[in-house]
DNA sequence: GTTCTAGAAC
DNA sequence: GTTCTAGAAC
């Protein structure tokens, strides 16, 4: 018989990953004679060295030892010398220990008394940090066997294969338990939710299918959704490899055929309008309990994009307090635009977050809405309405060559506006919430009446047709599986009828719009929008500008309005005080427009500020007080800047905002008026400069982060710079010598 | 300008 | 694991 040979098993996996607790294991019960050689303990106390290591592993295989190598080995080149202690009589194998980080992390942070003190707080970064570098074992490095455990059950298994083996045999050579690296999971688990009867030969990684993506897929699923209930119990049986399905986001797949008629709307207001989700969420729960028995089987569906949506888990838990029927009315997680293809949920009408223009673009749900569908959805609203005022709806049929239409089944989609609570959007309703909880109220009616108006034509569309009245309320679909186009264009022109009765809403609304949202036209009127474009200057950089224009109607902001000039308070100040002192010029955008024509302009900016000061000095005598512009502001029309210099502020939260009003990026009145006056323009710096490393505005001692930098800067009491102190750079109270 | 969030840094 | 930043979206 031949030479027993000796077996070198290299272990791979982050700290906590069980290296130490396999190894114990196997020695525990193995015939073989083992060594675990542990780069911890090596060292007889001190830290070891992978030499050290190596030097162990020859001399226990010179004895005839197999040797367990424990260790990371996280990476390639950390593996290469222990691979090369293969000989003809060693085999070298690695034992992969893949577990969730989640595991790794939990379980070296508990651990008490680890042999390489790795342990608490720091052992979670180290855990990170490592798994970041891992690099999975090939054969091709000179494995001639490589066994990978996912889960604690792999683990299990390949303690059980080494504890057998005898010191007479050898392991087949190869891969073992490795999964497709890359799978789609999410394609996986939305197959097996449609196919429960999945062979269940192969292994499936249940941590993985349970922690990421079942949970997102099948917890906000309406309890009526009981195959996706169902999933995540049985999903350890499903096929390990899952093939391409062929079947998924096909409108025509009648598996799961869902005629129930179903609004899906995501949550008005509270994303880019930036409403309180508490009373969102509070109007939402009032507002679909009004109408959701109103509205016969028909199913209203809250959607969000993100799993951990704060508004979802409000209205969920509202909801659940209301004892709103679950099954008519349910949260979601997942796209809106595809909530058939990749959610499984199928909703004939989906609600828009609109702009008052009624236009694609902006950002979230808006946006995603107009590029799914396509640019029919814009022709088609068109011919509806022109714009929208707060709180009002309009019903848009989607044309069957809408995208949206054809592959998630969206019969129609309808653009709702709420009120908005950002102070850069139009329409700004400056914190009044009374107003604001009127007009979302508002809103979430029109909606679901839009979606009534839906349901009634297509009850019309069904007696038509001598069906039952409200039996499938699915003709639409119906049609679509089975009948030719023309059918669809002509069910779908009669839709249109019902569609107008929205637009005549809409158009009444439309007059009345002066008085519900008097600065859309005012956001509109004044300048033309081509010209902000060309400037580049983004929709939001434009408030100062209109505020510089029109000072009466931003009255909230505006403390002082003068001809030449107006004072407002920054509405995001950085200090204690903070103000800007506007230019009323047009065309005077920025600094680097500012020339000698504007000095007497720039000199009243300055005198104005400084009348702002004295009054601040007179209330608190300890601020101190710098003027200036930004290098490249972000906000259109000059604006001078007020500011005190403690930078004690909730809003100051970033290097940008820092270095904005500390670094030389920041050009003091006084300098930006003597360059006018010497050189006919302000110097400007450059933006990088923003990103330059945090200094004490007094000290100018380094710190590494925001919050570092504020905790200093909070009890710095150094003198400021010299150059601070030239040239009335800095304002003191009168009563001071500016040395303080 | 802000908010949101992924992921880097600790 | 938390804290913090930086980039994208608006």
């Amino acid at each position: 018989m031949e030479e027993s040979k000796s077996v070198v098993v290299i272990l791979v996996g982050a700290p906590g990953s069980g290296k130490s607790t396999f190894c114990d294991n196997v020695m525990r019960s193995s015939s073989r004679s083992w060594v675990r050689i542990c780069q911890d303990t090596v060292g007889n106390g001190k830290a070891g060295t992978k030499a050290q290591c190596l030097a162990s592993a020859s001399s226990a295989l010179k004895d005839g030892k197999s040797v367990f190598i424990d260790r990371c080995n996280i990476n390639r080149e950390q593996r290469a010398d222990f691979v090369n202690l293969h000989s003809s009589h060693v085999d070298v194998h690695a034992v992969v220990l893949d577990l969730p980080a989640k595991l790794c992390i939990s379980r070296s942070v508990k651990r008490r008394g680890h042999e390489g003190n790795l342990q608490g707080g720091k052992a979670a970064a180290v855990v990170n940090q490592m798994l970041q570098k891992k690099e999975l074992p090939k054969l091709s490095e000179g494995f001639s066997r490589i066994t990978f455990c996912q889960n604690e059950s792999d683990v299990q298994a390949a303690v059980t294969t080494y504890s057998e083996l005898d010191p007479l045999c050898t392991l087949p050579s190869g891969c073992f338990g490795q999964k497709n690296p890359d799978s789609k999971v999410q394609l996986g688990i939305m197959k097996f939710l449609k196919k429960v009867d999945a062979p269940s030969s192969a292994r499936y990684d249940t941590s993985v299918s349970q922690d990421s993506v079942a949970n997102q897929v099948t917890k906000e699923k309406t309890p009526s959704n009981k195959l996706a209930e169902q999933a995540p119990a049985s999903s350890n049986n499903t096929g390990k490899e899952v093939e391409d399905d062929q079947e998924m986001g096909s409108f025509c797949d009648t598996n799961l055929l869902d005629s129930v008629p179903t609004l899906a709307f995501p949550s008005i207001s509270t994303a880019d309008f930036q409403f309180n989700l508490e009373k969102a969420s509070d109007i939402i729960v009032e507002k679909v309990a009004e109408y959701v028995e109103k509205l016969g089987n028909a199913r209203l569906v809250l959607v969000d994009l993100s799993n951990g949506s704060k508004i979802l888990s409000l209205v969920r838990s509202k909801a659940a307090q209301k004892n709103i029927n679950s099954s008519k009315f349910f949260t979601f997680v997942g796209d809106i635009t595809c909530l058939y293809s990749q959610g499984d949920l199928r909703c004939n009408v989906i609600a828009n977050a609109a702009n008052w223009r009624l236009k694609p673009g902006g950002g979230g749900v808006n946006a995603a809405i107009f590029r799914a569908a396509g640019p029919t959805l814009e022709i088609a609203t068109k011919e509806r309405a022109e714009s929208l005022a707060p709180g009002k709806a309009v019903v848009v049929p989607l044309p069957s060559s809408s995208r949206l239409f054809r592959s998630e089944g969206v019969t129609h989609v309808i653009h709702v506006l709420g009120p908005n609570m950002n102070p850069q959007r139009p329409n700004f309703l400056n914190k009044d919430y009374t107003n604001g909880c009127i007009v979302l109220r508002e809103a979430y009616s029109s909606l679901f009446e839009g979606f009534a108006s839906i349901l009634r034509s297509r009850e019309k569309l069904s007696k038509e047709k001598g069906e039952e009245p409200g039996s499938k309320l699915s003709t639409l679909q119906d049609r679509l599986e089975r009948g030719p186009v023309d059918q669809i264009l002509d069910s779908n022109q009669k839709v249109k009828r019902e569609g107008v009765y929205a637009s005549e809403i809409s158009k009444k609304y439309k007059g009345s719009q002066d008085e519900l949202g008097s600065s859309i036209t005012n956001f509109r009127g004044g300048n033309d929008k081509a010209d902000d474009e060309t400037k580049g200057w983004g929709s939001w950089a434009q408030a100062l500008y209109q505020i510089a224009m029109h000072p009466e109607r931003n009255k909230n902001d505006v403390i002082e309005v003068l001809d030449d000039v107006v004072v407002m308070s920054d509405l995001y100040p950085k200090a204690q005080k903070h103000l800007l002192v506007l230019a009323r010029a047009e065309g005077l955008d920025r600094l680097a427009d500012v020339r000698k024509e504007h000095l007497q302009l720039l000199s009243r900016m300055h005198a104005v500020g400084l009348k702002w000061v004295e009054k601040f000095l007179a209330e608190n005598e300890s601020l101190v007080f710098r003027l200036g512009y930004h290098s490249e502001p972000s906000m259109r029309q000059l604006h001078l800047h007020v500011i005190s210099q403690d930078f004690d502020s909730k809003h100051l939260k970033n290097k940008k905002h820092w270095n904005s009003f500390n670094a030389v990026f920041f050009r003091d009145s006084v300098d930006v008026m003597e360059e006018i006056r010497e050189h006919g323009k302000a110097k400007i710096e450059d933006e990088g400069i923003l990103s330059m490393e945090l200094r004490c505005n007094r000290c100018r001692s380094a710190h590494p982060n925001i919050p570092r930098l504020k905790s200093h800067v909070s009890s710095c009491r150094a003198p400021f710079p010299a150059t601070l102190l030239q040239n009335r750079r800095l304002v003191f109270a009168s009563t001071k010598d500016g040395r303080s």
